[in-house]
DNA sequence: GATAGTGGATAGCTGTGCTCTCCATAAGCG
DNA sequence: CGCTTATGGAGAGCACAGCTATCCACTATC
């Protein structure tokens, strides 16, 4: 198929193909003379991966492009893009106090020794729960009894997470389904997490079932 | 205290604080002269609030903009905030076929009603959760198991928010933690459920414990 | 052979979140 | 008092991200 065609089944229009194209978001086609080429179906799937991970995970650019590359290595390692590879939706701009993140940091470690978690010292997702943590703080709020509740929810949603990668074929399937299931899951996670929490404040407060 | 010992307090630039103040995110400073004006605890807590919501939250300005002035309505109604006026960061930008939106919709709809959650009809987070699920089988991942054990979850959790908002005292004090517990809630549950997945990918791949 | 489409490159556009500049005025200090 | 610095307010400008538009020589298709 040409470029028209790819553009057809995704929806996405011709110039931003050729955009994802230039900045390697995207494979370039196989070649047929020096300015005709030939996409597949992989370049579909890929086309609507990356616009999935842009507007629900809503990930930058680069960020995609360095996923997608720890995607295409040819020895995939599902536990190192778990860890390490996945941006876990902070990135903290430095707007909170760096002692309190800190503080928090500490925290954050305790809690994992704490709960036996194997968890890399370097993990960028410890930095994340600190400014996370921090953030709390620093609004006044009293973090405390969450972050343990948190952290029960958390080790629950892990084992179906992992269960949710074992159940794709080949290393390659579980890598992608560990991205997926990881960048999506988030979003997943907090509308569900809006629906169950308007229910909740429904029953505490007695609002009429289901109106608005 | 003025503009500047407003930025000192809070770290953020004073032409910054400015922009918000032009952007109706703080309220203006209590005029003293035509060109001077007091600032309170009050405005370091909101400039807080602000950067926080758009750091870690990651809300555009005008969506904070909304926010506040819930958050400053005379009549606190946290049901209403929660249900609807809090952004669920998922915003579909049409980049999903709309038909499988669609049949994504109902089955959010069909899973609201077995569970017997309270939500409204027309509750944008049912949009929003319809949207991710449609994402997921965009990119070919099912997600059937998936989105039921998510919701076991997803329960569990709103208990422990709605918890966390009864901690607070007085209605505004249960409205501003409903707001900071939502929005930066999905933040530390996707950073915490980072750690966990590569606590389960750790025992799952048998990976050495604590390195990278 | 006419028309539309193609890969590739470059420049431009749009929206967001600041940042800079300017101004008349006020505060702080000797 | 006079001098320096800071202030509130307003508009223009800037930086970055993510496209979008234009152009070109060339190719496919009718």
């Amino acid at each position: 198929m040409r470029i028209a065609e790819l553009s057809r089944q995704t929806g996405v229009p011709v110039p931003t193909i050729k955009y994802y194209l230039r900045e390697g978001l995207l494979p370039a086609g196989e070649l047929t003379s020096p300015n005709q080429a030939r996409y597949d179906d992989r370049h579909v799937q890929r086309l609507r991966l990356v616009r999935v991970l842009l507007d629900i995970g809503r990930l930058p650019i680069a960020t995609i492009r360095q996923l997608l590359e720890a995607l295409d290595e040819p020895d995939p390692d599902v536990h190192h893009v778990l860890g390490h590879a996945l941006p876990s939706s902070v990135n903290g701009k430095e707007s909170i106090d760096p002692e309190s993140v800190a503080a928090a940091r500490r925290r954050i470690d305790r809690l994992t020794e704490e709960r036996g978690w194997l968890v890399g010292p370097r993990a960028p997702a410890r930095q994340a729960a600190a400014e996370v943590l921090a953030a709390f703080e620093q609004v006044g709020a009293d973090v405390g009894v969450l972050l343990e509740q948190y952290a029960d929810v958390a080790e629950t949603i892990a084992v179906h997470d992992l269960a949710f990668v074992g159940r794709a074929t080949g290393p390659e399937g579980m890598l992608y389904a560990a991205v997926v299931g990881s960048i999506l899951g988030d979003s997943l996670l907090a509308a569900l997490r809006r629906l169950t929490q308007e229910h909740e404040s429904a029953k505490k407060f007695g609002i009429r079932g289901d109106d608005c």
